[in-house]
DNA sequence: AAATAATCTTGATCCAGATCAACAAAAAGT
DNA sequence: ACTTTTTGTTGATCTGGATCAAGATTATTT
């Protein structure tokens, strides 16, 4: 993949995405203060596209704003001493980035785009200014790091405990959450736009291991994979293999 | 271990603890707007002992309060669908518990005493409370949280690429960052209130494997075991081993 | 359209760490 | 002090998924 760092910047170019399920959609209206629903500027100076292979941030950079995936997608990943890579997470529409950076003055991690991506950017100096008149603006981004936090901690039970089948099970299953939360029907082909590399890289298996599994969901009947795209078949059978993670307790 | 769920109030017994190295001093300080060093109880409504074993919250209960552990040690986890826990972390004096939770009304992790505990008890009503006249104490909340989210997707590299001993060395190394913050020496023993079972959870290792590689540490004359103490000889080559996150990015 | 590069796929082999087992040492309870 | 339970230790064996390898697709560049 080509690592280019150029940052396109552009007309916000709309296509069908709305705001309404955006992560930031609480955020936004709060800032423009109930005005127009979809076009909600207060918060976001700032739109552009990247495409396939262009950074959003590289670790080191100085961090100024956070990031929102209008339309598109994003990777993100940390590094050890060694060079190795882990991905911390795919981000598409809706979805926040750049919440690890804001404790301090430069990145960790980094963000590249897997496909051509419309994203919005937030100042955060700006984010604070506005939180001054909102404070209510402060309270939902806790709610959000908060959120991101309970995610992470998801992440790290599949990492620890789960085996390959249950790790891409997990991984289908927020997939096709993701796909119901937009409103979008799982009969319809999902276009999976990171590698089987990438996809082993965030679950901690080697792309052949992801390959094989994949295989054996279609034997099953589970899914259909047609080059990059993804049908959803059995989801039940697919919730069964996952293990998710239960909110209530059970005694022991 | 008897899971007792007992909340012992008590008044605060101070002991050598200090809150100069707290997580939240910089909250309390603010909270308390420039009064007494030690005594911030604005902030703080509550202290309470919890004995070995006493939970702090369990998985379902409803959520009022954030917690900093005073003096003692705390483990938090969450569940699989079918029981398995995975260990999100240890906590020691000065760190904050509890942040997963603020974007909802329950907890879905649970936190319990590993040894006798000192607990300072933040109610988050009143934390908001206050924040509308100092609103500076949301945007610090918002730097605890991202450092909390950073630290976890370090946790996520050590889980999905790192070998035994590198998930090992890095533990020990941060528990070696953790005595050195608090001003302790790293030349006397240090108490590991957790079980082998509990650090192999932590690290997704059995705890068969944690002891055959902590022997070898000890072999290799890095560290020494004494029951439940643990004497660091050779930082710089547990550094080594640790194969630590870098914070500057390097070319390709 | 052809050349090149990246990604996917499948099979064969290997090995780090899990599992199983059995005993030792601590800790907790009586 | 003695019993019971939990935790730690060490060895033998097993196995899920890594690694190695090599060809097949698909994507990208020229």
């Amino acid at each position: 993949m080509p690592k280019r760092y150029i940052r396109t910047v552009s007309l916000p170019t709309l296509e069908y995405t709305t705001c309404k399920d955006c992560g930031m959609y609480g955020l936004c209206r709060l800032a423009s203060n109930g005005e127009d629903e979809n076009v909600t500027d207060t918060l976001v100076r700032r739109r552009f596209v990247l495409r396939r292979g262009e950074f959003l941030y590289r670790s080191g950079d100085s961090f100024h704003d956070i990031y929102v995936v209008r339309h598109g997608s994003i990777k993100t990943y940390v590094f050890s001493d060694d060079g190795r890579t882990q991905i911390t997470g795919f981000h598409g529409h809706g979805e926040i980035i750049g919440l690890d950076a804001l404790d301090g003055t430069h990145f960790a991690s980094e963000a590249i785009a897997l496909e051509t991506t419309n994203v919005c950017e937030i100042s955060f100096a700006h984010f604070q200014g506005l939180s001054r008149n909102i404070p209510d603006l402060l309270n939902q981004m806790l709610a959000i790091m908060s959120q991101t936090i309970l995610r992470s901690q998801q992440m790290m039970l599949l990492l620890g405990k789960k085996n390959a089948t249950e790790k891409l099970a997990t991984y289908l299953m927020s997939l096709s959450r993701h796909i119901l939360d937009k409103n979008k029907s799982l009969h319809l082909p999902y276009k999976l736009t990171m590698s089987h590399r990438d996809i082993g890289n965030y679950l901690g298996l080697t792309q052949e291991t992801v390959c094989r599994v994949l295989a054996r969901f279609q034997e099953d009947g589970i899914i259909k994979i047609e080059t990059k795209y993804i049908y959803f078949f059995d989801i039940d059978r697919l919730s069964k293999l996952a293990s998710e993670i239960r909110t209530e307790h059970i005694a022991d």
